[in-house]
Formats: C-alpha cells, sequence, structure tokens
DNA sequence: GCCGTTTTCGGCCCGACTGTTTTCAGTCG
C-alpha cells in the first residue's frame, strides 16, 4: 500500500537532538570540516577528473555539518547501517567516519595533506578563494595559512603571478579583511527590515514593476547570510544605477545584465536580481528555497522530463511550461505549493508530492497576544495604549505580563505592587471595549525552581507565564530539575521563551529539553515561542522536537515592551511556520472563551 | 563517491559574473 511508503521518507529534523551538547557539534564539525577539505583536495587532481567524487564529498560535509544529533551516537547506535542511512554518504564515507570516530583520523585525508599541506578549511572561507587559486599560490609562493596569505598580500607578491592581477590582489585583501571582522549571519529582526525599506524605494522609483524579497529572509530563517531582491523591470540599466545610489548601498561589487551585488552599510551583502515578468514566478521559486530543497525539485523537474532553471519550467522541445507564477511552476511538477518557511527540504518536497502538506498556522490565525509590558515595569505604553493599538491589528484579547519583583532593573513588581496593578488591568477592561485583556505577569523562576510571587497572587491572574532571567549558567542537570520544579507547582500556564537564548548575544542555556518537555505535557504547561525578533525562542527545531510531544500546547507571543512591537507577531508565526506547526495546537488562536478553559488546566 | 518509480551502470542542478583571457577557468550561490 503506499501508506506505507511513509517510513521511507528522511525526515532527519524529527529527531533532532539540538544545540545543547556544543562538544557534540564540534565534532560534526569537525568531520564536516575534513571531508570538505578532501573535497578540495580532490579537486586539484589533474590527473584524472574527480568533479563527482569531490561533489559526493561535499554533500557529505554538508549533511554531517547541518546535522544535529552527534554523529558518534549515530555510530554508536546503528554502527556503519546507520551512517549509511544519511542522505549523500555511501559505504565508502561511512567508512572514513568509522575510522575518524575510532582513530581520530581519515587515512585518505592525511594521505592528501601530505601533498598539500596548506589550511584549506579556513582559505576557503575568504571570498574569491577557492581550491585551484589556494593551491597554485602554495605552489608559487608557498603560502600555507591565512597569515601567509596576509604577508605576500602586503608585499605585493600575488599580482603578477600567472592568472592574478591587481584586481584579484585587491578582491583577496577584500576577502582577508572582511574575513577577520567576523562575517557573522545577521539576526532576521535587523536583517528583515532593512531590506523591506529598500524594497520600498525600488517599488516607488517607477523603475520597476515587481519588487520583492526572496532568499532566505523570505524563509524567515532566523539569521541570514545576505539579501536576495527580486525585480522585474524594463529599465534594467536604471534600476541598476538606482540601486548604486540608495543610501543603504556602501558600494557596489559587481554589476552585470542580470545581477547586481552590493555591499551595505549595515555589514550585510544584498543581490539584486531583475528578470522578465514571464520568469518571475521560476526567478522566486529558484531564490526562496533551500539549497536542498531546490535541487530536490529541479531533480523532480528532470525526472518528468523538465529543465527547471531560474527562467521557467521547460520542456523537452525548450517550450516554457510555467514560470510567470511561483505556484504554477510547482503546479507544473505535480507539487503542492508550501510556505516558503517550509522550503527547508526538511520533508516537504516529498509531501507535496502527495498533497500531504500539513497546515500551519497563519498570521490570519493570530486572535491574540500573551506576553507584553506596559510601563508599570519596563514596557513604554499603558494597559489601555497597549490594548488599543492591539484592537487595531484585530486581536481579540491581550494578556498583560509585566514583570515581578526579581526583576529590579526592569522595576519588577512584588505582590502587594502586583495585586494593585492587576486591579489596574480590570479598570482598563471596564473602560474598553471591542477587546478583552487578560491578567498576567510574566514570573521569574528563581534559581531553586520557586516561583518569584505568593500563590495567592498568582490564583487572581487569569494566568501566569513563567520564565528564567537570572542564574543562566546553572548546571544541566540543575537547570532541568530547576524548571521541572517550577512546572510541578500548578501556578505555571506558560513557560516564556524556554531556551533564554538571545540571538548572536547569548547561547541557550543549557537544559534536557527532552526532560522538559515531557514535564510539560504531564503538567499542561504551554510552550512559548517569543516572537520578539532577539529571541525567537522556541526557535524552528525546538518546535519540531516538543510538538512530538502530541499533548504540548503553544503559545505565539510578542513580548512587547511598545504598542508598535505588537507588530512583532509575524516573527512568532514565521517561527511557528518552520516548525510546521498546526493552529490546533497554538492556544492564542483560539476565541477566548475556548482558551480561557486551556489556560489553568 | 553516491544513488535508483525509465538505470546496480551511468548519470550526477544550473547559470551569472569577473579577471585575465584571446576563448575560458574559477568562484559563487
Amino acid at each position: 500500500m503506499a501508506e506505507g511508503m511513509h517510513v521511507t521518507l528522511r525526515m532527519p529534523i524529527l529527531r533532532v537532538i539540538t544545540l545543547d551538547c556544543s562538544y557534540t557539534i564540534m565534532q560534526n564539525a569537525k568531520i564536516a570540516q575534513l571531508l570538505g577539505e578532501i573535497a578540495d583536495m580532490l579537486t586539484l587532481d589533474t590527473q584524472t577528473d574527480r568533479k563527482f567524487e569531490v561533489l559526493a564529498y561535499r554533500k557529505a560535509a554538508q549533511t554531517i555539518g547541518s546535522m544535529q544529533e552527534d554523529i558518534g551516537e549515530v555510530y554508536a547506535k546503528g554502527g556503519l547501517d546507520a551512517l549509511m542511512e544519511l542522505p549523500g554518504i555511501g559505504k565508502g564515507i561511512a567508512g572514513a567516519i568509522k575510522e575518524y570516530l575510532e582513530t581520530g583520523k581519515i587515512p585518505k585525508y592525511e594521505d592528501l595533506k601530505k601533498r598539500y599541506p596548506v589550511d584549506f578549511a579556513t582559505l576557503t572561507k575568504i571570498h574569491g578563494m577557492g581550491p585551484k587559486r589556494i593551491f597554485r599560490l602554495y605552489a608559487s609562493l608557498k603560502i600555507r595559512s591565512i597569515d601567509d596569505l596576509r604577508k605576500a598580500v602586503e608585499q605585493h607578491k600575488i599580482m603578477g603571478l600567472e592568472g592574478f592581477g591587481k584586481r584579484s590582489e585587491e578582491e583577496i585583501a577584500n576577502g582577508i579583511a572582511q574575513f577577520e571582522s567576523g562575517q557573522q549571519r545577521m539576526a532576521l529582526g535587523r536583517a528583515l527590515p532593512e531590506a523591506e525599506a529598500m524594497v520600498r524605494k525600488l517599488g516607488g522609483s517607477g523603475l520597476v514593476g515587481k519588487v520583492v524579497i526572496a532568499g532566505s529572509t523570505r524563509r524567515m530563517r532566523e539569521t541570514v547570510g545576505d539579501l536576495d531582491i527580486l525585480i522585474t523591470s524594463d529599465e534594467p540599466e536604471k534600476v541598476r544605477n538606482f540601486i548604486a545610489r540608495m543610501p543603504e548601498v556602501e558600494r557596489v561589487l559587481l554589476s552585470g545584465s542580470t545581477k547586481t551585488t552590493v555591499r551595505l552599510a549595515i555589514g550585510l551583502n544584498c543581490d539584486f536580481r531583475v528578470v522578465e515578468e514571464q520568469s518571475f514566478g521560476a526567478a522566486l521559486q529558484y531564490f526562496t528555497g533551500n539549497k536542498d530543497h531546490n535541487v530536490k525539485v529541479r531533480e523532480i523537474a528532470v525526472a518528468k522530463g523538465y529543465k527547471l532553471n531560474e527562467y521557467g519550467l521547460f520542456d523537452k522541445m525548450d517550450r516554457n511550461v510555467a514560470g510567470a507564477q511561483e505556484d504554477g511552476v510547482y503546479k507544473a511538477l505535480g507539487m503542492q505549493v508550501m510556505d516558503p518557511e517550509m522550503r527547508e527540504d526538511r520533508g516537504e518536497v516529498e509531501l507535496s508530492q502527495r498533497n500531504r502538506i500539513p497546515k500551519v498556522i497563519r498570521l490570519e490565525d493570530m486572535r491574540g497576544d500573551l506576553h507584553m509590558h506596559t510601563v508599570a515595569t519596563d514596557g513604554n505604553n499603558t494597559i489601555l495604549e497597549m490594548a488599543s493599538y492591539a484592537k487595531g491589528l484585530g486581536r481579540e484579547y491581550i494578556g498583560i505580563s509585566d514583570h515581578s519583583k526579581s526583576e529590579y532593573q526592569a522595576g519588577g513588581l512584588d505582590d502587594k505592587e502586583m495585586l494593585r496593578h492587576l486591579g489596574e488591568i480590570d479598570k482598563a477592561n471596564n473602560k474598553t471595549e471591542g477587546i478583552r485583556i487578560l491578567k498576567s505577569a510574566e514570573i521569574d523562576i528563581l534559581k531553586d525552581g520557586s516561583l518569584d510571587l505568593d500563590s495567592k497572587t498568582m490564583d487572581s491572574m487569569d494566568y501566569t507565564l513563567c520564565s528564567i532571567h537570572t542564574n543562566l549558567t546553572m548546571s544541566r542537570g540543575d537547570m532541568t530539575r530547576r524548571v521541572i520544579k517550577a512546572m510541578e507547582s500548578g501556578h505555571m500556564s506558560i513557560w516564556a521563551h524556554p531556551t533564554d537564548r538571545v540571538i548572536n548575544q547569548r547561547a541557550p542555556i543549557d537544559i534536557d529539553l527532552d526532560r522538559a518537555f515531557q514535564a510539560a505535557e504531564d503538567n499542561g504547561v504551554i510552550l512559548e515561542i517569543d516572537g520578539y525578533p532577539d529571541r525567537m525562542d522556541l526557535n524552528d527545531e525546538n518546535i519540531l522536537r516538543a510538538k512530538e510531544y502530541k499533548k504540548i500546547r503553544f503559545a505565539i507571543d510578542t513580548d512587547a515592551h511598545r504598542d508598535e512591537h505588537l507588530n512583532l507577531m509575524r516573527y512568532g508565526v514565521s517561527t511557528a511556520k518552520r516548525g510546521w506547526l498546526e493552529p490546533g495546537r497554538v492556544v492564542n488562536a483560539l476565541p477566548l472563551d475556548k482558551l480561557l478553559k486551556q489556560l489553568w488546566k
């Protein structure tokens, strides 16, 4: 039966062990690096064409580098067979991994390294440097490391070498500078508004037809490496000039007839691509999916006798079958269209061929927002102002959740102050129509797992949000006990921003999430997806993992500290989409009466 | 080296841009 095919689908993300233990990730990263270097070195073999062997090593490196489960554990549990289950890993590479896990060395790597004693892993990270150029510099100047390279650039030894000119040397100098300034991926919350500002300007220029954001920004990944903006225009030359003069643009890196790449002042590259109307949908599809998603979609096209590229879907006679609309491309391939957030090759390609893409939460589903602050603590607006703004956004209810007393830097409230504040919420409710204001608080889970307010105070709220703000560096065991104790108190409705990570700034707390999720399920604790762009916590991978606990419910909140922050709901919803969360699991997608029944079990 | 709903052999996604070139290699996404 066709149903039996389910089990053959690879959905590695669903059995993910996330960033809990940096040690194991380090080991994966090391193996990925070695396999990548093998690929680099094989590239240099001029005797035989090993193009596809190189490709195989790269794919394997990619698989292991992006795995969240410890590769050593996979091997320990299932041996070579388990390794060969992984995409792109067959007998040969599985053997190499086994060798590394048991001896710390891969013989093939050691052999190649004798011939090419060069730090490919670092040097290939410099923009414009690939294996061939690196090898040439080694062969002629004995450059082995980034330090060697820097010296050679400073002494202008590179220009004049065969295949290198003045421009190449400048490019390398720029590449080194950029590498050393630590080219970190940028938080979505910073990159997306920048992209939207440029889209607005281009849209108002009178030079373009369509202008939209694509790439990882459209997929709403929590961090982005660069921006992609897609444009249709009859006047591509003028568009190029317009882009070069936008104040956001620091300098133009390259500019051709269809593609312009610029460095933005905020420290991010942005690709602008100009395409014809009839190719717009194909280009949007092409520049939105992640690499693996796109490879799979193109393979489906090939299997059906088509060719798919950014210009359209073409049959054997090179006739255009689809391309103007993105949906049209998927439909012509017999695929169900899925939201951009899902295009990460986490099983969506296979499901879409069988019309089985789950219906995930959408912004329109959100009826309320259960986490926000007011002037009573560290917010900027009053209860009434927040309610009025939320009503303008179409929310049916909000929950006011100011801080408890341990958050003294935020002006946290003690029991007496909190009770008075709850009275203020009652008054505000009486003055407001068309939206219900719920009584809550963001209550600290203290070091010992107790909660920061009296039971009596908490009992007079509609629900509680509980979270950790202090003692973030406890051991895994202590942290896990701390959270579980709070969950078992009977006074914890929602676990707010569970892992406490701040994107690009603070690592998540060390906690056994599986035990915590189990306790949440047992005690009816709702998990928050905090949509504040610095947090986005739970993140996509942890949502995928938590939703496997079938009774766990979620809340998607903004953690707003001023009224405009209530618009940040889209970050939370997109994160939930990336976690394949269905609306039935989200409590604040429920109407008020149903929500109230859910909040205290 | 990997992989299989046209294949266990013979394929492997596809195109843009640049610099240093006299027709293309290297790199990137």
